[in-house]
DNA sequence: CGACGCCTTGATAAATGTCAAACGTCGTGG
DNA sequence: CCACGACGTTTGACATTTATCAAGGCGTCG
């Protein structure tokens, strides 16, 4: 039997999980990236639906195959607890994101997809304004004026709306702080 | 040796976990209330700091032993997988809340704190206003100036500013929906 | 070229925050 | 016993932030 970290939920291209509100709004949970693990909840019914952006292909682990390997296997059990509780840590993050002012959030999403993803000062977004905007609870519109707004403060570029170039650094971490 | 769950940081009286914001407010992480268990982390540091609302007796455990613990029974390991995968649901609920209007986070809060600690219709709250603000992302101000027009709409009384009688549940769970 | 989707910009509205003052309750000391 | 002060809460007037609604721009693909 492979490895359990080889087992789980692993998206190649990117998922989003997210929950529509009553009022119609849809906020975003998560973007998982490739190699990242997720759905991995302890209820029956999973919290966020999951749904991927563009193509992507996803292993699927069923989860009473989980949970029984867990009641056997001692050192898989602990894997799957080091699993939820770094999601745990990322929703921590992602929920102190939300009480912070629009251009905060803005910043603390660009530093944190800069961190995921990109090799040089430069970033592919791979996803859409309004994916940004839900996982911000923002609307599209407040999310474009941020950028706007950090553009014109030379803090990033913007040679296209899906590329983002981290200019000053410094001071995006300044603001997000 | 005693049961796992008997041996976690359990509260008798109320503690709030709490982190300060670059801009000087504070966020409250969460209420743990008698007999709840928490500060179950992952990484070196935790998250929150934690402090007791008024007098408190926990009981405290070494992460250490824990872990130790975690990797002989393969039982433990998995209560600890669930603690954690229950306090991911939690701040998965509180992140929701954050992105509700001032009175919808209001109502899920009197919801939330009548199901946990309410016997009748009536609530004694643990905590003040600043603490519930804090919990919420909103002003006491704002809280306070919901919570008085939920008393004029008739769907919750107050007969001291720590009291709350549920008067209209079924309103209530349509404002939280 | 034209249509479509996505993004940006502008004008205005709505929600919430800020600042200030009044109110109530409770405990203390005259 | 009453007066007073401290503290937490409520209320009011106003400021600020963000949402809403509407229009325009820009790139892509038929």
């Amino acid at each position: 039997m492979k490895r359990f970290s080889e087992k789980m939920n692993r998206p190649i291209g990117v998922i989003r999980t997210y929950k529509i509100l009553s009022d119609g709004r849809r906020q975003i949970g998560a973007f998982y990236l490739p190699g990242d693990v997720f759905g991995l909840e302890i209820g029956k019914e999973h919290q966020f639906s999951a749904e991927a952006i563009g193509n992507a292909t996803v292993l699927v682990v069923r989860r009473s195959a989980i949970v029984s390997l867990a009641e056997r296997d001692c050192h898989a059990a602990q894997e799957l607890w080091t699993y939820t509780g770094r999601e745990l840590h990322r929703v921590q993050e992602h929920m102190m994101l939300l009480v912070k002012n629009a251009q905060q959030r803005v910043v603390s999403f660009l530093l944190e997809m800069s961190e995921r993803l990109a090799t040089t000062d430069e970033v592919e977004l791979p996803m859409s304004r309004q994916d940004i905007a839900d996982y911000l609870g923002l609307t599209i519109e407040t999310v474009s004026r941020t950028m706007t707004q950090l553009v014109s403060d030379r803090t990033i570029g913007l040679p296209s709306s899906r590329r983002i170039v981290v200019r000053n650094r410094r001071v995006l971490c300044e603001l997000n702080s």
